[in-house]
RNA sequence: GCCACCAUGGCUUAGCGGUAUAGCACCUCAUUGGUAAUGAGGAGGUCGCGAGUUCAAUUCUCGCUGGUGGCUCCA
């Protein structure tokens, strides 16, 4: 007999050979929805023989582990699928991923979207026929045999598997895949997947290698969480930014303009003009200096900073001087020849700007400083230029020509960790301001086995220890990763996820040993030696655009009333209102509110339907009433109403509303 | 850049080898209406661009441009 603690802390006797599985009937039932068990800190199948005293703790499908598992389960029923309709496909790898799960398979060219019911189907056939999902021990031998025809598993058995050492199977039905698992009992508990696209992928991820097809899907342990799972993906992209941008008239992407160059409309203009006032009253506060630069420079400035060639393709082209280009085009110049010449120096031209920092650099070194000067903070909402990869284009979040919230600060050693708090703290403010808390921080560090890191170490070590002080000081958890540091020094990134998923960096704060001794930056100290300043570069929202993208769909198109692009919305009930109402209208736009009215002859309902589709903060609608009583009705964004409320009072408690930023429309009490 | 898919008036969209639907928006008229669509009428599209096949292409084929989902990269 061996000792089983269960869960609850008590301690049951079993016969030795006991089963995982047979243990969980025990304490969930016959019908219980786990998936594995966790015996002793190892997740194991329920197939498991027990042999020795331990604690086994169930593992339920609606846990992250274990639809971690049923993610990872539903990843071979699928390639079971689809090898059995495409005999010629092989299997690559298909683990769990973050919302689901993929598997990447060779031999599948030309599958396409509309091939995923079949093989749908496919697999809720075979989940239906309830396999047992089976783990079977093998030797490298073994392994070798069975995958023989292979090649991606036979390199993965190759590469991973030490010398000699076997490995596990999992076999279902007449399919089996290399596998350390746990899986799923058996595939019936698989019924509730959905396929939701097709996609290429590299294998391992190395553009230099094969092209694979990935097929993603969903899998949930109940039909009804697959139902919700699935609801929530819709509403997810109800809030999709680029659907948002255009039923709210923010942006506009025009091919005529170029794929990633944001058109601001005046509405999203708004927003983004408000998010930069709110930037600069922090900056004045926090000491900055604005500056402004042209949106090119020389090709010179970029060959010293290292942007150019290091980061060629990424960039738009360089723009070659007029007599330069005509003679070069009489000698019969070909492109290749072109980029030689400007690689090695040799022809003068212009760039567009990849980054801010060489012009701040250049103001910097405009004037001889002192240790006095120090910190010099210079700020500008600079607009740069990078040749993104077209597949990788997409709304506000990846473009092409974007503006930072850009600043360079030149410091003194000792200054660095001040300042980077300095830094940190500004991103703190801004995201709290805006109710964003779901972010994580990364502090990006140098990866100790690699040479590409410019500088000492002993400074490496000094402004890394500072990444990390400013970060503990935010309050929240962060991480550290080695080998995410810019050559140049450590980074701390605020990293948010939009409603799909995906991560995008926003704020970041970097320190920099690198350029500053590119540009042999000096300042004078107070031992009248000369001495080299470090430089820091931050940015709190990182770019205009991509910020502004993250937001629109954080508040879901509804902005608080200090950022919405129209904050109040006038509507008469009948032409006989028009007079007031432009009065009010008229009232509203003196005191800097943003107001629009509808003296139309449409019904009130009809209106308020139109005008919601702006989520304006407030409508005021203005019938007889509110002409008598020189009052206005208010009708909040959720409905809310409030009626009359006298003109001016709604209007200087909406400057307060405004002033104080506040999150949500305030001004309305929820009726009873 | 790579793979798959998509492109029809401002927006959403039907359709098909014989130059095209509908709704919203827009304009006109009637209506003067109290908190999520008043009614009637009208105008608006060389069906993304360029070639090819065909008597005939929005529809089929190829190329291009742009977009979507991923892969890759991001100083």
């Amino acid at each position: 007999m061996i000792s089983i603690t269960l869960p609850d802390g008590s301690i049951e006797e079993y016969a030795r050979g006991v089963t995982a599985g047979e243990i969980t009937i025990d304490i969930e039932g016959r019908k219980h929805d786990c998936v594995a068990a966790d015996v002793d800190g190892i997740e194991v199948d329920f197939s498991t023989i027990l042999t020795s005293d331990c604690t086994l703790i169930p593992i339920s499908a609606f846990t992250d582990e274990g639809i971690h598992i049923l993610r990872h389960s539903a990843a071979h029923l699928l390639a079971q699928a689809v090898v059995e309709l495409y005999p010629d496909a092989k299997p690559t790898i298909g683990p769990a991923v973050d919302r689901g799960f993929y598997y990447d398979f060779a031999n599948l060219d030309g599958f396409s979207e509309s091939d995923l019911k079949p093989v749908q189907k496919k697999m809720h056939e075979i989940a239906r026929k309830n396999h047992q999902v089976e783990r079977v021990e093998c030797t490298e031998d073994e392994l070798s045999q069975m995958f023989a025809s292979n090649p991606y598993k036979m390199e993965i058995i190759n590469d991973k598997l030490e010398d000699g050492a076997g490995s596990t199977i999992y076999r279902q039905g007449e399919f089996f895949d290399l596998c350390l698992g746990p899986h799923v009992p058996t595939t019936a508990k698989l019924m509730h997947v959905r396929l939701t696209s097709v996609s290429s992928a590299f294998w391992r991820g190395d553009q230099s290698n094969e092209q694979l097809t990935r097929i993603y899907g969903l899998v949930e342990p109940s039909k009804h969480a697959l139902k919700e799972t699935m609801a929530a993906i819709e509403e997810a992209k109800k809030r999709d930014h680029r659907k948002l941008g255009k039923d709210l008239q923010l942006f506009h992407v025009d091919e005529d303009v170029g794929p990633g160059l944001i058109l601001w409309t005046p509405r999203g203009a708004v927003i983004r003009t408000c998010l930069q006032n709110f930037i600069s009253e922090h900056l004045t506060r926090q000491g900055y200096h604005q500056v402004f630069t042209p949106h090119i420079g020389k090709l010179d400035l970029y060959r010293k900073s290292g942007h150019f060639p290091y980061y060629q393709d990424s960039q738009y082209p360089p723009l070659v001087e007029k007599d330069m280009m005509i003679k070069l085009a009489d000698e019969g110049c070909t492109c290749g020849e072109l980029a030689n010449l400007m690689e090695a120096g040799d022809i003068e031209g212009y760039m567009l700007k990849p980054m801010n920092c060489p012009h701040h650099i250049k103001i910097y070194s405009s004037q001889a400083r002192s240790y006095r000067d120090l910190p010099l903070r210079l700020a500008e909402f600079g607009t740069v230029y990078r040749w993104e990869q077209s597949g990788e284009i997409s709304g506000l979040t990846r473009v092409r020509g974007f503006t930072q919230d850009d600043a360079h600060l030149f410091v003194t050693e000792d200054q660095i960790a001040d300042e980077v708090l300095g830094c940190i703290e500004l991103v703190e403010v801004i995201f709290k301001a805006l109710g964003m808390s779901d972010f994580r921080v990364r502090v990006g560090l140098r990866d100790p086995d690699s040479s590409k890191y410019v500088g000492e170490s002993a400074k490496w070590d000094l402004a890394e220890e500072a990444c990390r002080k400013a970060a503990d000081s935010l309050g929240i958890n962060w991480s550290e990763e080695a080998g995410e540091a810019a050559f140049y020094g450590p980074k701390i990134d605020f990293i948010v996820k939009d409603v799909i998923g995906r991560e995008w960096q926003l704020g970041t704060v970097q320190v920099d040993y690198n350029l500053p001794e590119r540009f042999d930056l000096q300042y004078k100290g107070n031992d009248g030696e000369m001495h080299r300043p470090v430089m820091i570069h931050r940015a709190p929202f990182g770019s205009m655009e991509r910020f502004c993208g993250v937001l629109i769909e954080h508040f879901a198109g509804k902005f608080p009333t200090w950022l919405a692009p129209t904050q109040v919305h006038i509507l008469t009930i009948s032409e006989k209102q028009v007079d007031y109402g432009n009065k009010v209208y008229s009232r509203l736009k003196s005191v800097g509110i943003r107001a629009e009215i509808d003296d139309g002859d449409d019904t009130i309902g009809k209106k308020i339907r139109t005008h919601r589709k702006f989520q304006p903060a407030y409508m005021l609608i203005i019938g007889d009433d509110e002409v008598e009583s020189e009052t206005v009705s208010i009708r909040a964004r959720n409905g809310d109403q409030s009626a009359g409320v006298s003109l001016e009072k709604f209007i200087s408690e909406l400057l307060r509303e405004i002033d104080e930023k506040c999150a949500l429309p305030s001004l309305v009490q929820p009726t009873e």
